[in-house]
DNA sequence: TCTTGACCTTCCCATGATAGGAAGGTCCAT
DNA sequence: ATGGACCTTCCTATCATGGGAAGGTCAAGA
């Protein structure tokens, strides 16, 4: 028997917090829930099998739109698996450019540092760096 | 002889828009500008090296907060290089675990992306992955 | 039955760094 | 004097998330 669940339950076992639940339908990331009387939210498995979806996706640094079109992947039963790979191989390089990036930066930062005494002195080549 | 420019040319000359130029004004990060008579903020060479100390931190990645701590050391002729160094070295740090998160995303995207046939049919270990 | 505490609702505000745009004033060259 | 390039302030947006206020609901225990 599957049993409805208020949005705190929901968030609980799907890890996403309440406040993005709401957040998350309002956007339309989500259809909206059915509601009791007094206007409580109602989940079921599957809406708590779309938050996973959802909290999943984000944990692999997906973006929101790009997570709508994942879910509208998801259900679509005649998707091609190509557009699924796209997807995530062009998320792969928005990763990987952004990781080259910051690794640039740790460089230049650990060789200025390197050369930083550390003590009580002012004289510091970070501050020269930065100063040009 | 050192001419006064208006916020434009101290935008082109130190590479940070004029739109944030005055952002930075009024979160505190730079003294209030001279004005013209007409209300037009004026720069000085000392007022576009420090807009260039600036542009350079944030281009090594420093948060605006940490920036406003490197001006002052700059600025402060009896700091120690220490706590530069300290700055510098906590920002790599901060680098270095958000590198280490992006890393784990792209290996998982990778692996998954490496199992989808990329073809015409539904089948998808990406999707499958995300629905648990 | 009443109270209490845990839950729910909506609405507004904040983060961090940046950009876009509207409405209006200024300055200089033609 | 006119036009265009510049400046001003103010509001809005991005992206994903959280905090909190004010108020309604529900279930359990006294």
């Amino acid at each position: 028997m599957i049993q409805d669940m208020t949005i705190g339950q929901a968030a609980k076992s799907s890890a996403v917090s309440a406040k993005m639940i709401r957040h998350y339908e309002s956007i339309g990331l989500l259809p909206k829930a059915q509601r009791t009387d007094a206007g409580y939210r109602l989940y079921d498995e599957a809406d708590v099998h779309t938050l996973r979806f959802i909290q999943r996706a984000r944990s692999l640094g997906f973006p929101l739109e790009t997570i709508r079109t994942l879910l509208a992947l998801w259900r679509n039963r005649r998707r091609s698996s190509a557009q699924v790979k796209d997807l995530a191989l062009s998320h792969v390089a928005d990763l990987e450019r952004k990781i080259a990036e910051m690794q640039a930066m740790v460089r230049t930062l650990k060789h200025l540092a390197h050369h930083c005494h550390g003590d009580d002195r002012p004289d510091c080549p970070i501050l020269d760096d930065l100063a040009g």
